[in-house]
DNA sequence: TGACAGGTACATG
DNA sequence: CATGTACCTGTC
């Protein structure tokens, strides 16, 4: 276990941004978020309005080497956030209102596959799907509370397009096991992938989520993703385009802040 | 009942 | 290059 402060971090908002799919409330113990990721279950306690962090089932080794990284706490995000043009209203509303988030660094293959899911689908059945691939096609272990948990399948479990059928992907099946079966025989390799233009030349994957996974997986933070909530952000906040050119190097994190604010802003409504 | 959802591929102007 | 349409599936 790992007990530390971190400034502008906050759990809920992280698991809540949009992001990630397998980081989710724990069903009984309050204030923590549960997570499997590089086939590890962690579990990440926070209060409320604190800034204190208690990482379970993690090791001081396994916190430097590998999620430290992972939650890109080497990121001072608050340089990011005193960047925003203190003029533009909107935008630091939203800065203000999601600055507990991060962007994580994520597995390079579980976010291609992730987010080629995503296209034309909505966040509850995204998850739904990635759970269900996992526990169909994953590596089961147990976790430090005894519990069993999946890992995220490897490259061979989805090759066979029967295997993906239980998670109902629908016409998105044949990208997931085209680019599997791209993988696993060794016609792309992934730590070869370092750029948007090779993503973009993936069956299934577009401009938008290329910019994803650029984002998430490759963890490039001048990556901009523009759904149908930036386009909407944009037309009616910036009059047709937004300056991503004055957040160049960190655009990633100020279109987070972005959206992470519309879904939420939306909700209520 | 049918339109729509955090898009992409493919076919046309 | 801009626009249009089909596409699995679940939901309202």
């Amino acid at each position: 276990m790992v007990n530390i402060s971190i400034d502008n971090f906050d759990i809920a908002q992280i698991a809540d941004s949009g992001q990630c799919f397998r980081m989710n409330p724990h069903k009984t113990k309050p204030n923590t978020y549960s997570l499997i990721a590089f086939g590890i279950y962690i579990e990440v306690e926070q209060k409320p309005v604190s800034n204190t962090v208690t990482f379970h089932g993690v090791t001081e080794k396994d916190f430097e080497t590998i999620w430290t990284d992972y939650f890109d706490l080497q990121t001072n995000y608050s340089d990011i956030i005193h960047s925003v043009d203190s003029s533009d209203r909107f935008l630091m509303a939203a800065t203000n209102f999601g600055r507990g988030i991060r962007i994580l660094h994520q597995d390079l293959w579980e976010t291609i596959i992730s987010f080629m899911i995503s296209q034309n689908n909505n966040i509850p059945r995204i998850k739904r799907s990635i759970e269900i691939l996992c526990e169909t096609c994953g590596e089961r272990r147990e976790n430090f509370n005894g519990e069993s948990y999946y890992c995220f399948p490897t490259p061979e479990r989805l090759t066979d397009i029967n295997n993906l059928a239980p998670a109902r992907l629908g016409y998105r099946d044949e990208y997931v096991a085209s680019f599997a079966r791209s993988v696993a025989s060794g016609d792309i390799v992934l730590s070869d992938i370092r750029t948007k233009e090779q993503l973009l030349k993936i069956r299934g994957i577009g401009e938008k989520v290329a910019s994803c996974i650029f984002l998430f997986g490759l963890h490039n933070l001048s990556g901009f993703p523009i759904d149908v909530w930036m386009k909407r952000v944009i037309k009616e906040y910036y009059n047709g385009s937004f300056p991503v050119d004055r957040y160049s190097e960190h655009a990633g994190v100020i279109q987070q802040y972005i959206f992470n604010y519309v879904i939420h802003k939306e909700g209520e409504k």
